[in-house]
DNA sequence: CTGACTGCAAACCCTTTGCACTAAA
DNA sequence: TTTAGTGCAAAGGGTTTGCAGTCAG
């Protein structure tokens, strides 16, 4: 968890559920064991999973979970912003945590697939300078450096 | 083009088919029609170019020429190094020209769906960095700014 | 001639959706 | 009860591949 940075360390968790609650009851949505359930394994997991990943997990406790419900679901995480899409040009749409995270890059192994987040204050300089150069209004960005991790490296 | 950085203005066509024709020898391939309208194609056409797109291009003059083999050629200007894949969260595969390009860095707009490369020699100082206090190899990267461009915030 | 190439259509793979049944509120 | 949710299975949408006929060398 070293590379994560938690905004809030106590009561992140019933921040989270808070929020999602507030999402549901705003669209006059339902708060189903499904829901609840893949909330709570997103929160407790800490990577940048897909949907089968998800499924994965969710799937070893909760055998009946359907596919389309987690798929729906992080869609919903999505929304209120507790998660966010990110793609690493395999494919296959990831989500990693947004809510009490800051903006950060991410190193990518190709050997492990390990994905390293860091952050940097200078990034964001350079993002400004370059949308000000180009007179452009950015809305996001996304660094990605892809390469081989330390562990990988001693392996080899 | 003012954004693109041609590292040699003179023979570059002649380069790249050079540089293809060597790929083609290297494994036995043979440079048939298609394969060669493919590539000048490409090379006249400064974009980010799906399989779709490209396909869309040559059927206009080549309305015989099928679409797997422009997604076979596309390949294998990948392999020689002509062109690239670049990734923009839709799910659709792009490439890029590489081949005397700088490395650069994308601005794309949400509305319009151009994308303007832009070279700052800041971010690879950055990139350095975040590897070194990683422990990170880095084989390549990616900077991509999402937003609005100019044009399009004049007209809204 | 011979081995590689093309174009078609089908297979893949992930994402997304329609629908009949089920369950929150 | 009412209205939304679930799980299944099928549809989408892009990428990739198998194959029989075709062509470059």
């Amino acid at each position: 968890m070293s590379e994560i940075d938690f905004q809030y360390q106590g009561d992140t968790v019933k921040d989270e559920t808070d929020i999602f609650m507030k999402l549901l009851k705003a669209q006059n949505l339902k708060l189903t064991k499904q829901r609840k359930y893949v909330l709570d394994t997103f929160l407790k997991t800490e990577k940048h999973v897909s949907v089968d990943d998800m499924y994965d997990i969710v799937k070893k406790a909760q055998p009946q979970l359907g596919y389309a419900t987690v798929f729906r679901t992080l869609k919903l995480l999505c929304q209120c912003g507790l998660a966010t899409p990110v793609y690493f040009g395999d494919k296959r749409i990831r989500y990693e945590h947004k809510y009490g995270h800051k903006k950060h890059i991410h190193l990518i192994c190709r050997e492990c697939g390990s994905i390293i987040e860091s952050v940097s204050a200078d990034i964001e300089n350079i993002k400004n300078k370059m949308c000000k150069s180009n007179n452009f209004i950015a809305d996001s960005y996304s660094v990605d450096i892809f390469g081989i991790c330390k562990k990988c490296m001693k392996k080899s």
